[in-house]
DNA sequence: TAGATTGTTAATCGATTAACAATC
DNA sequence: TAGATTGTTAATCGATTAACAATC
């Protein structure tokens, strides 16, 4: 849809990746779950790891991994697999996220909460820097390291801690009104745990978590 | 990875699925995306689509949409869009998922009560019929319609309601004993909000819920 | 009719897989 | 050396896209 602007946009070599040239969606989205395991072995103390195990825990062929993996550059070591650590800094290098990234939650219900108080986000570099609800009973609240702020304050906080990412934990009925202001503000990526269609300008990317939907594919093939 | 077993497993008419015939991963998987727009917009009293439409919600292309859908009849109206109603149904049949489908729902903590107080899965034919906790304090404790139930009672509980997906909000710690305690009594899919890598027979289905890996794609192509 | 949108074709591109030499 | 696993090739299959006739 979008493409790199000015340098470098000639066809790329197949098999190999220019420094610079964006990915295909495709070996982005991989990469990403790649990482999501490797930081799951490396909490559980794994130095080396296979193409296989990865298979295994991406449900992504083996064969498609080395692949992807050797584009960049020969990471692996033959007859031992992949070093968990530095292939971690590989990748995170790769997908230019090696950096802290801050993120804004929305809603401080029972989602939010959950949200607010687990690792899932810290693990991968991003830190949820503020919380908002529009409940003036829970304004001020404290959770986790948190302190609940009003909505009203969403433009000065995004504006002071260079926001990019809101995650948006609330009701369905309010996440349209709230992406709208949000977009006004800056915000490029919202991720929306609501199961409201939300309606953005083309330069924003929403994300909907979708939980059902991965049930219903994983029952499909249960199913038949 | 797994073949449909015995009847009619000849070689399929390119754009023609034959009826019991397994579906493509791909295709399984871009239909359960088109249902949960479709089932959206019907709540919001939407009464036809069009393919473009359901493109902008989906993020996959129109054609490919257009494609995925006349493979199994000719749904929509030229000129009009297609029934959102009707498409709802089409698409339920074509993953065989118009029934009820019961779960039961593991952790009662913000997550857990989050999970069974929303509709997301109840929006797609899926039912909370049990929520178990291992904290003593927690069983007996009624969030939204149900009772909470302690994990010793999770054998009895899947032989009688029939449940094939278990939903785990549990810490990552107590997952993979979870996992374990859950296959032996028959589960086949498990729906894993916590980090762990759990590891399960080949028969047993793991999805892994990774918000932050989603982030990381979408910021990916923010940062580019 | 005029406008919109489907259904379908054809051409291209990326994903998948098996196989295996290279090498740790 | 023997075993394991990567890196890479080649062949196939499915996804993507533009284009457009059919038709509501």
């Amino acid at each position: 849809m979008s493409y790199t602007v000015g340098t470098d946009a000639e066809t790329a070599q197949p098999g190999f990746e220019k420094p610079g040239e964006k990915l295909a969606l495709g070996v982005a989205a991989r990469l990403s779950r790649y990482l999501q395991v490797l930081i799951q072995a490396r909490k559980m103390g794994k130095e080396t790891i296979s193409s296989q195990e990865l298979a295994d825990y991406t449900h992504v062929n083996s064969t498609q991994i080395r692949r992807d993996l050797s584009g960049f550059g020969k990471f692996g070591k033959r007859g031992v697999g992949y070093n968990v650590e530095s292939l971690v800094n590989q990748i995170r290098k790769i997908l230019h996220t090696s950096g802290q990234h801050n993120i804004a939650l929305f809603g401080a219900g029972h989602l939010g909460t959950a949200i607010a108080t687990s690792d899932i986000f810290a693990d991968h570099g991003f830190r949820v820097v503020a919380m908002f609800d529009v409940d003036q009973g829970k304004v001020g609240e404290r959770i986790g390291p948190l302190q609940v702020r009003h909505n009203t304050e969403l433009r000065e906080v995004i504006d002071e801690e260079d926001i990019v990412v809101a995650v948006l934990a609330v009701p369905s009925a309010a996440a349209q009104q709230l992406a709208d202001e949000l977009v006004d503000a800056g915000v490029k990526i919202i991720f929306n745990y609501s199961d409201a269609l939300l309606q953005v300008p083309p330069e924003v990317t929403v994300h909907t978590s979708s939980p059902a939907v991965d049930l219903l594919y994983a029952l499909y093939f249960y199913l038949t």
